[in-house]
DNA sequence: AGACCGCATTGATCCAGGTCAAGGACGTTC
DNA sequence: GAACGTCCTTGACCTGGATCAATGCGGTCT
């Protein structure tokens, strides 16, 4: 699929677009002036993907961060025997790889594979550390927002080692309530496919069928 | 232990002592013009801790930052029922506690506690993100801080959920070579108390003697 | 419709690591 | 040096979750 030369799932960003408006507006952007914003939006661009297709696998040079405008990238480690542990599922609207930039290693320290047809905006990292460095305002936004960043680690390190699995899955079905009606029930959307909840869990999917069961069963 | 109404273990830092310029040498500072530098450093503590001493427990409101002079002081998350997870010891030299300066509820998300009797230097985060909006090299700095933080909070993930204990020992072990001679043989020296290299790899202690012993015998 | 396929459930069994309890092996105090 | 406390090791057993192997259950392709 090639017009002119050029690869259909990679265009530069059309400035109309309404992708241009939702980068615009993310929380990392949204305090710079309009002219220093179009001389980073010059160098995004537009990446379309396949549910399955793997973006960029763990150790692949990093020269760009994401922002998901529609679909689903989940972000997982891969051990050397093929196991499988998804870190997050990253939903439209956010931004993920942007820790990377300030490695010495630049080498993503993960696997991004699309979940469902995705369509992101990249953002090469040398035009935004050179905005950074010239906007302290963003500068503290980057800060705040790593240091969110590390505090989810660090929660999710406390689930693994002091929490069972199945306190791990009524803490996800906590976390994915959908209405809590004036009573005491509620309802979670459990949207992903099991695999994918199971893997963020750390457990295997019969394992996650099991504790549902179980969970239903009170 | 007062002597003019001053705790004894909580002192102004003197700008003569070796701890000032130890400070001043911490890659977060070194970049730093003297007179800035020195402008934060009116406002730095000495903290002199016994063994055994907590600094701070998780959740408690967050308004400085920690460099390590002397002593080890461990970070670490304590579950409902007591159980504890150790997610990092702090050698000298080193500073923790920095990330939190950016989080929206700024209360410390791990427990603080000195392992040996330590002196530390206690940072006010509120002259610290001061000199952090005029300074963008110390910006980035901590950006980079902060990045490689993140990394080994990934690390420790991937560890926890698709590495069996014996795999993590070994690797602690590999860590923690001491000199490495010219032939295959090499030594490790796990100065640390057992049960918080226990903590450290999330197993019990008589997994750690166990498996020490099954690893040895090979 | 039937054949096929990828995903979810269920059952049977296994095993890494936890738990509980009983010794060592030290250093400290009297 | 006896008594004590603390930390480490060892043994016997238990259990949460993994593994292996069927079986069910929609889709979708022909």
């Amino acid at each position: 699929m090639l017009r002119n030369g050029l690869v259909l799932d990679s265009l530069p960003m059309d400035s109309n677009s309404p992708l241009y408006e939702s980068v615009r507006r993310h929380y990392l952007f949204a305090g710079l002036d309009e002219p220093d914003f179009e001389q980073l939006a010059v160098a995004m661009k537009v990446r379309e993907l396949d549910q399955g297709e793997v973006l960029f696998h763990r150790g692949d040079p990093a020269h760009s961060f994401y922002f998901v405008d529609t679909g689903l990238i989940e972000l997982s480690l891969i051990s050397a025997t093929g196991d499988k542990k998804t870190l997050e599922v990253v939903n439209p609207g956010r931004t993920f790889g942007e820790a990377v930039t300030f490695m010495l290693e630049v080498k993503y320290p993960v696997t991004a594979e699309a979940l469902q047809p995705s369509r992101l905006c990249e953002i090469p990292n040398r035009g935004f550390l050179d905005m950074l460095r010239t906007n302290r305002d963003a500068c503290m936004r980057l800060l705040a927002d790593l240091s969110r960043h590390l505090h989810a680690r660090v929660r999710e390190i406390e689930n693994l080692s002091i929490q069972n699995a199945r306190h791990r899955l009524s803490s996800y079905i906590m976390d994915h309530i959908v209405d809590a009606p004036g009573g005491d029930q509620a309802t979670a959307r459990l949207e992903l496919p099991r695999h994918v909840i199971a893997s963020r869990l750390s457990i295997k999917p019969e394992t996650l069928s099991r504790l549902l069961r179980s969970l239903a069963d009170e």
